[in-house]
DNA sequence: CCAAACTATGATAGCGCTAACAGGTGTGGT
DNA sequence: ACCACACCTGTTAGCGCTATCATAGTTTGG
């Protein structure tokens, strides 16, 4: 930078106004001074801006996984509209394990993010006094927590779980198994799987038919393996609602394979509505939530928390809504 | 930290000597310095660390796309790699536009990164000078590049889907169409199609029937709306062979809703060997690549380069090779 | 027993940038 | 002519760490 400064005859502190589009520059000083850094092939060390002006241009983001098209978007949306402001977003991948998030948060801490995003499935207490300790403004998406660490973007995973069981109780169906997961303690799977069981108590219909399949993710590989043994136990069940839609995918191509007619024979729906749910033959039946959406409003949140800042006060909490619909298809 | 030193009765520069696991301090030192590390809560900045080091410990990755199971892979398997040594993966998604490459490129270059991972699409002219005046090393991922920029793991997608179309050949199949990408000039998607013709015309067959549909990534969707293309301009058809297994997917359950017998009336084959496809109904033949061991591979490199810059050598350039093999399934 | 070598710790000086304030110049109002 | 004020630029002093060298204490070996 001061090599700069110095070619293009003024101070340090001048070319680093330049570089930035609200500082007080005049506009034939920056023209210069912008030439110069193209000249030179400049690049400002952001490290170094970060330390000095305690802003780093971080946002830590927590998603259970990479290998999910659903956090994929919610990620990618959120990164873009970040970016319009600055900021660069740190990912996670917590593999649905408390106690890695809990790690990982240790690690982004050090790097001063100025907002932490988590992808809510539990946290360890760990993880909330650290969060709370480092003032970092917080937001959980993906589900409406009952204990919000600070603000939430998402939508109750229970009620639309419950809604789409109501919804296929409506149809006619009587006999309903669920495939989830296992290890689901506070998690957004746990929700959904209560949402459908108060359906189906509410309409004094048998809940016992829950299998706990494996620990969250459960793929489609696993969802092939779970027909087998839902069919076994509970021969008479008329459909299965799953945890997500890549399992309701397996259930399906395993219900094809064994001549199982669907939905004639047995019914399968999912959760999520991912690209697949709406291509396959049959459609899957499934609860739509705009997955960037919810990318998209957290980054606003953030830039909203960062203009508060600027102002010097904290935001009050926050709790903005997703929509999560149930959308029924063929496979039902 | 010089809070912490006080009440541990030593000098800053011991704490940052007990904060670190190879550095010269006495064991009952560390033990009473990391004593009171824990009762304040500190959490040292990275930030100033890595502006003092001159060791940002950041690697940046460059992928087309989170929302993509492979990329998803490859950036999960790296970003594990490499936080056994401590650093952290700056994540980039390019939307496969060079253009926006360079231009997350140029934005990352402020962190000071440690490497460069990139995934092969062709970079822009001003991609490839920033990147060398950086001086920082670069990992070319997914392909073999012809002109690499310096280190490379990955696979030729050219011979791999030579070696595909190959083996449909010696299965029987006469009448090929490729369903790939428009603006795809120096993407892996244009040398898969390469790849194909090549063997087409290696064994005297019709070359012509080359569908460039929309820009990359064809989605599920798209292969669906693909086929009647096909079907229409070229009803003699006998085999489709797509870029990558989504657009296959498509591509299949479209035939399913045509009722046209699959691989009995036409024969559908992917690239990629996403899970989709070992699980549909048919099972789609494909080609398999090892996207984790592309991330793991290019994250030992990285620490590698890393261990050779300690001894003060730069590494030569290193060429992994991954494997990619056709694996026929069901839909051929 | 003493030089040489090694170990543990401290003091000093930055890393590359920006916050905060100081100062200089020009403009317009009175 | 003077003051108030806006506007632009420079000076100074860090941000929170670590590299490097210095130093004191301890061990080793001939």
């Amino acid at each position: 930078m001061s090599d700069v400064a110095r070619i293009a005859g003024v101070s340090p502190m001048t070319v680093s106004r330049a570089l930035r589009n609200n500082a007080p520059v005049s506009r034939e000083t920056r023209e210069r001074v912008l030439k110069v850094v193209r000249q030179l092939g400049y690049v400002p060390d952001q490290l170094a801006s970060g330390l000095a002006s305690q802003r780093s241009g971080f946002v830590t983001v927590m998603v259970p996984s990479l290998n999910n098209p659903h956090f994929a978007e919610t990620v990618g949306a959120l990164t873009d509209l970040l970016a319009t402001a600055g900021l660069q977003v740190l990912i996670g991948h917590t593999e649905y394990q408390p106690e890695r998030e809990e790690q990982l948060i240790a690690t982004m801490l050090r790097r001063r993010p100025e907002a932490i995003v988590l992808t809510y499935d539990g946290h360890t207490r760990a993880t909330r006094s650290m969060i709370e300790a480092s003032g970092v403004p917080v937001v959980e998406i993906w589900e409406t927590p009952r204990r919000p660490l600070e603000h939430v973007v998402g939508f109750s995973n229970r009620d639309a779980a419950r809604s789409l069981a109501e919804k296929l109780i409506d149809a006619g169906f009587r006999q309903f198994a669920f495939l989830g997961e296992s290890d689901d303690k506070d998690t957004r799977g746990s929700a959904r799987r209560a949402g459908v069981l108060a359906a189906l108590r509410a309409a004094d219909l048998p809940d016992h038919r829950v299998l706990a399949f494996a620990p969250p993710p459960i793929t489609m590989q696993q969802g092939t393996r779970a027909l087998p043994e839902i069919l076994e136990r509970w021969p008479e069940t008329e459909v299965v609602i799953c945890v997500s839609d890549p399992c309701a995918f397996g259930v399906l191509t395993e219900c094809q394979r064994r001549r199982i007619a669907v939905p004639g024979k047995l019914a399968v729906a999912g959760f999520g509505d991912f690209e697949i749910s709406g291509i396959s033959v049959p459609a899957i039946t499934t609860v739509a939530v705009d997955a960037q959406a919810i990318g998209r409003k957290a980054g606003e949140l953030i830039l909203d928390i960062r203009a508060a800042e600027m102002r010097g006060v904290r935001l009050d909490r926050q709790s903005i809504p997703i929509h999560a619909v149930p959308v029924l298809r063929e496979s039902t």
